[in-house]
DNA sequence: GGGGCGAGCAGGCACGATTCTGCATGAGCG
DNA sequence: CGCTCATGCAGAATCGTGCCTGCTCGCCCC
């Protein structure tokens, strides 16, 4: 079929001839058989057709559905009832191709194994990744989920998908695809601060230090006199961070630390780790845990040695499951509050991408929140009534 | 001519003028400054950089860089090598419009709020997202969070993105971006069974008929004569074939149906069922939840009534959680392994964009796995030895 | 020695939309 | 009455890549 046969069966008569000369180099003998060949070859109708089909120009079109030129409202009525009559959707690619904007975000997070989530930090992804993932849709962009792109992936996935920003959790220290994400002009806002002298467009992070710092405080009101720490071997800033602020409050208490480190990422190490925390001759009446599983791995230990929580030892670790407001008795935790997070990264980055909000770079610190429970209150000796418990906000 | 000859050519300046001026209407006069203007405007190279350096041309380029043309060895590492050398990054964008296929994958889940995902199936959420992304990500595709098509959202992301094809987790019954996809000739592969004549390209699901049966079984096993069920108002597929698997056990068993039904997406409302179902003059001694928080709400139910599980209730319920390991005691669950799902979902999904596989319609049918743990064995009179606990394959 | 042949590579159209430029027309004003 | 300006819209360049077409050699064989 010939955009003029098209053009017969759409209705309006011959008052808008539609060129039959080609482009600019046409036909040089008679070999093609149109200068644009079958409009919708593919099923789907394009601009050209709805132009058609509505008697106008494919420019009319473009500014009709887009509101960009100075049209009668007639017109543009006429034109966005057209292409909604043939069920016109303009195609995603041409538009990221004329406009260099794609809407999409690039999500990824550093990792250790060959999943692309760490488990370890599980809970605290899901929630910061369904933040991110509502903040952005609600400003029209929508979450790509990527690998970590330590070893490139078989067909390197990163390279094949239009990017207007990413959003990197936890980058290490030399992330190849951030350097050159940042070089091509595509900004990059990281969750948590980024460890060298990574050029992302801004960054998002905890108060750690303040967060160490109020939670030993609280054990220390509970009436704990030896706080121990449960912390990691990994130099990424989180843990340097947080074991930086214990050894601070430490000095400031007059106490000796008292700390075991083990390789993060590894969940059986952890179990070991809390035990030989427990076993030391300098056993601490307070442990403070760095990770997710410490809390379990605690109370383990704990039950293992005959000590009782809250009476013999106060327990908090950092993590974002909900186990803990089950498990026996209820542990205290310290929430980084991804949810807070996902959409402060997701606004600061698509300021960055929109050019709009202060310049950049731009470093945000945010607030923890301690949700506290039975395991880091000692119960008064003289009185039986239960712990008080803070209902979280959100 | 040689590669030697054709990287002496690389080094002549004159092949490529690159116009001074600016790209399009710079000067009102001179108009045209040349028929391709600054090659790389925006900092990043082309094709066309790459094909001038190496002294080819951009067939050479585009062949020696994907494998495609018959080039001598030669040729073709000399122009990796340029490419390499300039940084050069193929549009993404240009490519998805040449070649019509983007590498992504849209994924979706119905949801009745506002947030993206619904909170009671998080947990089987989270997982299967991660399984998916995984799967899709091992065969070189990225996967693309989207929203919830209910309400078209201020800018419609989903015509904003180029996909290739779209899972979408429980389809609702008219969804009218799946029939729109597929009418599209967009491969649609729903995570549970289409309600209505919903046309997806296939479909995977548990055998929830097979699973209730075992389930039920399992608690006449272990003693139960009149086993309740916790079900919802909502005419989704899971709970009309759960339920009705229900009422046929019920059936052949000779026991008479005891359930009450809640809308299951108000978390408060199940806490109100579960207390109603343990009040009923004809209250079981057992019950099974079809949904997430049930364990929890059940437990608090049995203690306000003095009931001891699994003594006097015998307990199970359908959930991913890890908390119905910790809880007191550990509450047996019906898991449907949502890692299985979501990458058989993205196998098939991705044959059918590949066009390889079986012919389309493709229904997959999975297994389900009984996590049994304390709430539902109930302890012998006689023996005082611990509960069995089958561990998870997984 | 010339014609067929096949390897190697250049030219140019096409993907489908955005948008810059410019023409035609009617109204306002000196 | 003529000039200017605002308005409404058509034409065409362009984004960067893929691939189809075809030209040019060098080589082999009759």
């Amino acid at each position: 079929m010939t955009a003029a046969e098209k053009h017969q069966a759409s209705g309006t008569p011959a008052a808008r001839p539609t060129a039959p000369a080609g482009p600019a180099g046409a036909a040089p003998g008679e070999r093609c058989p149109g200068p644009r060949g079958g409009s919708t070859r593919r099923g789907r109708a394009g601009i050209r057709d709805v132009a058609a089909a509505a008697g106008v120009s494919i420019t009319t079109v473009s500014d009709a559905l887009n509101g960009k030129g100075r049209l009668p409202d007639a017109t543009r009525r006429h034109v966005r009832e057209v292409a909604e009559r043939l069920g016109y959707r303009p195609s995603a690619a041409a538009r990221t191709l004329r406009t260099g904007k794609s809407g999409l975000i690039g999500l990824t997070v550093t990792t250790y194994g060959e999943e692309p989530f760490t488990f370890t930090e599980f809970a605290y992804f899901a929630e910061m990744a369904r933040a991110a993932t509502s903040a952005a849709l609600a400003r029209g962009y929508a979450l790509v989920i990527l690998p970590a792109p330590a070893r490139h992936s078989p067909f390197d996935v990163w390279s094949n998908v239009a990017l207007d920003g990413t959003v990197v959790i936890d980058p290490s220290d030399q992330d190849p695809v951030v350097s050159e994400l940042v070089r091509s002009g595509i900004p990059v806002v990281s969750d948590g601060r980024p460890s060298g002298a990574l050029p992302v467009t801004a960054w998002v992070d905890n108060d750690h230090e303040e967060a160490v710092h109020a939670l030993l405080d609280h054990l220390a009101e509970s009436g704990a006199r030896r706080i121990g720490l449960l912390t990691g071997t990994s130099t990424d800033t989180y843990t340097r961070l947080s074991t930086r602020a214990y050894l601070r409050w430490c000095e400031n208490a007059g106490q000796d630390p008292v700390y075991e480190a083990y390789p993060a990422h590894d969940p059986c190490a952890g179990a070991v780790a809390a035990d030989r925390l427990l076993a030391r001759p300098d056993r601490p009446d307070a442990v403070y845990g760095l990770f997710d599983p410490n809390g379990t791995d605690l109370l383990a230990a704990a039950r293992r040695y005959g000590l009782r929580v809250p009476e013999d030892l106060l327990l908090v670790c950092c993590s974002e499951s909900t186990v803990y407001e089950t498990t026996e008795p209820p542990i205290t935790t310290l929430s980084l509050k991804p949810g807070r997070i996902g959409n402060t990264v997701i606004q600061l980055l698509i300021d960055a991408i929109e050019g709009i909000g202060p310049p950049r770079p731009v470093q945000q610190v945010m607030p923890t929140d301690l949700l506290v429970r039975t395991s880091s209150l000692r119960p008064s000796p003289r009185t039986t009534v239960a712990a008080p418990r803070r209902p979280g906000p959100g």
